[in-house]
DNA sequence: ACTCAAATGGAGGAATTTCCTCCGCTTATT
DNA sequence: AATAAGCGGAGGAAATTCCTCCATTTGAGT
C-alpha cells in the first residue's frame, strides 16, 4: 500500500473546499438533482474543473454527506456528554440540528441517503452513529421522566427535518423565524404531558 | 353567453374523471413537475387523451387544486360551525387536514400554488377562504385561552404541510403512523402551556 | 342495425436539459 | 525558466419531456 498521497496544489486544493461548499448550499435549496453546471457555478469555478474533482455525482454528494454526518455525530457526542440532564441533552440537539445550514441539508439530502444507505457501508456507519447519539439522548430523557415515551431517535430525526423544510417561495426571514418557532412547539411537545 | 354547454360523452366524461383522480395521485407522491405521461399512465389512458382534456399542465392542475379548495373550505367552514369550542375546531381541522390523502396533496402543491397565485385571482380567493377558516378557529380558541397565542392560521397550514411530508423512501404504513402521532405531537404544542 | 361525430392511444419528431469530455491556455512549484 | 498540474467552458452525445397527428374504435341518436 502507500502509493504516495498525490497532493494536491494550493489553488486546487481552495478550489476543492469552494466545490463542496458550494455543493452544501445548492443540494440545501435544490435538492441533490441540481446541475453539476449549477454547483460549478456556484464556485466560481468551470465544470471541468468539478469533473476532475469528482467523477460523478455521486462522489461529490457523498463527500457532503460524509461531512454532514462527521459534523453532527461530533456534536450529538459531545452534548450528551456533556449536558446535565438528557432533556437537555435532547434540547439542545434539536436546536442544533434545526440550524439553518445544518437543517435544510440534512432535509435535502434525506431521500438520496436512503437510497444509498444500503450500497454504501461506510456512509451508512455514519448514519447510525448519529441515530445512535440521539437515541442514547432519547433514553436519557425519557428514564428521567421529562420526555413522552413514544418518540424514539429515529422519530426526532425525522420530525426534525420536517420541521426544517425551507419554503423557497417565502422569503428567508420569514422561513427562519416559522423554523425557530415550530421548533419551540415541537420541544414543547415532546415533554411528559403534565 | 350561453354558447349550449357542449356535453361530454358518457366514456369522456369517465376519463376525464380518472385523468383528475390519477394526477390528485401522481402529484401527491412526486410534485407538479411529473411528466403527463405518468399521469396519463396511471389513469389507464393515452397522452392524446389526457391533452385533448387538459390543454396543457396548468390547466390540469388548476383543476386539481380547485377540487382540493373546494373540498377543504368546504370541511373547515362546518367544522367552525359545529364544535362546540375554538379549540376543538382547531383539533378537528388539523386532523382531517393531516389526513393522508390531503395531507400530500397540499404540501405538494404548496410551491406550485405560491408560483401561480398572483396571476389566479380565482384560486387565490379560494385559499384565502381556507386560510380564513383557519384563522377564524384559531382566534376563537385562543380567545377561549385554550391555545398559545404566537401561532396564527398561517402558521398552522403550513405546520400541517409539513407533519404531513411523505417520506416516499419508507414503508407508506410507516410514515401513516409517523403522520398521526406528529399530529398529536403538534397538537399538545400548540396548547396553552400549563 | 346503421351512421357518424366524438373519442382514443401511442408512435415519433421537435425542443430542451443535462452530462461530461477534450484541449488550448494559465499558474503554482521547483 | 521549466514543467507538470490545474483551469475554463465550448460543444457533441444522450436522455428526457412535450405535444401533435391520424388510423382506429366507440357511444349515441334514429
Amino acid at each position: 500500500m502507500t502509493t504516495t498521497a498525490p497532493r494536491l496544489r494550493a489553488d486546487a486544493q481552495r478550489n476543492r473546499e469552494r466545490i463542496v461548499a458550494a455543493a452544501v448550499d445548492v443540494i440545501s435549496e435544490k435538492g441533490p438533482d441540481v446541475p453539476m453546471e449549477e454547483i460549478a457555478a456556484r464556485a466560481g469555478v468551470g465544470v471541468g474543473t468539478l469533473y476532475r474533482r469528482f467523477p460523478d455525482r455521486h462522489s461529490l454528494i457523498r463527500e457532503v454527506a460524509a461531512d454532514m454526518f462527521e459534523r453532527v455525530a461530533a456534536l450529538a457526542a459531545d452534548t450528551v456528554a456533556n449536558q446535565p440532564t438528557g432533556w437537555d441533552a435532547v434540547v439542545l440537539l434539536v436546536r442544533h440540528c434545526a440550524e439553518p445550514g445544518l437543517g435544510a441539508l440534512s432535509a435535502a439530502l434525506r431521500p438520496w441517503l436512503a437510497e444509498h444507505r444500503d450500497r454504501d457501508t461506510e456512509l451508512r456507519a455514519l448514519a447510525d452513529q448519529w441515530l445512535q447519539g440521539f437515541e442514547q439522548a432519547v433514553r436519557k430523557a425519557q428514564k428521567e421522566g421529562a420526555m413522552r415515551t413514544d418518540i424514539g431517535g429515529g422519530d426526532l430525526l425525522r420530525f426534525i427535518s420536517l420541521v426544517t423544510c425551507r419554503m423557497p417561495e417565502l422569503p428567508e426571514a420569514t422561513n427562519r423565524k416559522a423554523t425557530t418557532r415550530y421548533v419551540e412547539i415541537l420541544i414543547d411537545g415532546l415533554r411528559t404531558t403534565a
